[in-house]
DNA sequence: ACCGTTTGCGGATACGTTTGCAACGTCCCG
DNA sequence: CGGGACGTTGCAAACGTATCCGCAAACGGT
């Protein structure tokens, strides 16, 4: 049988409502204190989350989904949660939802009943369906922006920019978009970095965010006028590589690809990926306490912010050159 | 305020018992089971998993351990993990420990006290500590096996031996290990497979189980005088497969490389990596069902087993051949 | 020495759910 | 036609903890 606080009560010599007390920092004296504490670490003590979670309202733990953990980049954020988590005696549930919306939503609002909080990275569901399943009081958004909720974002917009410049620079004058899931948040942002620029841009796909949708994208890229890539991410900046080795198309020197994400594979390619980096663990962090701030966890000594007017935080992204990228053939 | 079974109760027109009753399947009418699943669904209620595991004695949740989340094989395992929790219903910790074995007891002894019982995938902690702190009641293994406890493995010895006649078969007489984290049980079991074999075996390492291990372990075998290498597993396969690439060295046509694991990387690996395939998503789903059935989940009819001889389960792995092998140069 | 205030502690209550027990009908069989 | 069995339902007691409230004692100031 598990100790609960009556045994450490009769133990101490004392009544539960002391133990609770001295327990959780309440008005106790010094000396019953210790001995209380002394007893709870004899006996092994630890308090029954459940009880606790009954009656303060709060289970101390909060749901982290994602599309597809063997997508390295919710691996990344997932892990930079985690670690935060743990340091703030959180714990942290993890759903995977496949890609699919409605497994999507029905994680988002079975999570929502068990848990003080959620993080939704890059949710593909809609904004109204969004809105009406998860609670915006209790809810950060990741890699995904909807009115009324709190999200941290990268300047994905900005590294398109980057990335535009660079090839430009490069002599290219034709680029290829390879976009990803269905007009996605985050893929529009990457289209937004396009506006005002006077770049020829050749719209690709939708496919979907992976190794094998690259591999799609690779002839669908050689079919067309571009000598530059835009992939979606960098899974689908590595089929596209593969794609394009298999068909004898000389990258850098015929074709340039750029990915999203820098992802450890990036590094692991042939060539090695030129892509637009954005910090992922950082964003997990930051989501994470952007979370325990707004339901007044352990974060800060105020109380829940009533009226949060900011919408949340941008971090920064940067483009790295690597190898993929080259000149324009001429 | 959410909504509880007495809302739903007077809804429906019955006691909160009836409710209960309904909803967990006990002995109720059709008639008022209909009549009371009906409310609870148009008020949309959810039951407190906390209260109910207040009574019930078990949380519903089940928590699971990996060294590291952006391993690809973890992030499989998680997968599968996952999946088959959500459809009996149950949460899922995620706790990432960052190949530390300290993070990694903590882990268990407050994840333990927490959840109904726990996955441990690939633990770093000896066999002494991991029974001091885990309940072996409450606790299945996955990727190492420890007397006294659940576990699912895979053959990796008989991978070993697959990969070992392969190598043979092209003329390979010396082969390099390259072994990982001190000693782990799934080293030692790739390097039972070679037990009774006269091919000659150089040791390597050990180096972290990672890319960047992967390229240290490259100059280490060129170092030495083997034709061929067993990696530790696929992402130390394919740093090492770079360091060649950087060094000039042909892959296969003077080195031939094995991995182990098959993670989706191996696919796109320049050139593409043989290596020992394991079920990863099954084993963790087998795992899943294992602790399910040891604790008395939903898994089966029968209560917990009380006495489980079984120790476990085992997979099989098989070879699969890619391009980076080939004959042995002469 | 007296009174107001603070401090330390125990008792009781509540959180939302499951479940043992008892009461109520209804039906069947003797 | 009466009595026992059974199926269905409500009442109340738990589960382990935090916290409100009340009481006694200690304390400080006049």
């Amino acid at each position: 049988m598990r100790t609960t606080v009556h045994d450490v009560a009769s133990a101490a010599g004392v009544s539960v409502s002391t133990v609770s007390r001295a327990l959780t920092g309440g008005r106790v004296s010094p000396a019953t204190r210790e001995t209380v504490l002394r007893a709870a670490e004899r006996l092994g003590y630890r308090p029954n989350r459940a009880a606790q979670g009954l009656i303060t309202g709060r289970t101390g733990n909060l749901g982290l989904i994602v599309p597809d953990l063997r997508n390295p980049f919710f691996a990344d954020v997932a892990k930079g949660v985690t670690a935060r988590a743990r340091s703030v005696d959180h714990g942290v549930f993890i759903s995977d939802t496949d890609e699919d919306v409605a497994a999507e939503l029905e994680a988002v609002a079975s999570l929502g009943r068990n848990t003080d909080g959620l993080l939704l990275c890059s949710p593909r569901a809609g904004d109204a369906e969004l809105l009406e399943v998860a609670d915006p009081a209790a809810t950060v958004l990741v890699h995904r922006r909807v009115p009324g909720m709190l999200s941290v974002v990268a300047d994905i917009a900005d590294g398109t920019r980057q990335a535009i410049g660079h090839l430009r620079a490069l002599g290219h004058r034709r680029v290829a978009f390879v976009a990803g899931p269905e007009d996605s948040w985050a893929g529009r942002q990457r289209l937004a970095g396009l506006a005002g620029d006077d770049t020829e841009i050749v719209r690709v796909g939708p496919v979907a965010p992976s190794f094998q949708g690259g591999v799609l994208a690779g002839d669908l890229v050689l079919a067309g006028p571009a000598t530059a890539v835009l992939a979606y991410n960098d899974l689908v900046a590595v089929g596209l590589l593969h794609r394009l080795a298999a068909r004898g198309v000389a990258v850098p020197e015929r074709m340039s690809v750029v990915g999203y994400d820098d992802i450890s594979l990036a590094l692991m390619s042939h060539p090695p990926l030129t892509t637009v980096t954005v910090p992922k663990e950082r964003a997990g962090v930051a989501a994470l306490e952007l979370l325990l701030r707004r339901i007044g966890g352990a974060g800060g000594p105020g109380r829940p912010e009533a009226a949060p007017r900011e919408a949340g935080i941008t971090l920064p992204t940067s483009l790295v050159v690597r190898a993929s990228t080259g000149v324009a053939p001429s």
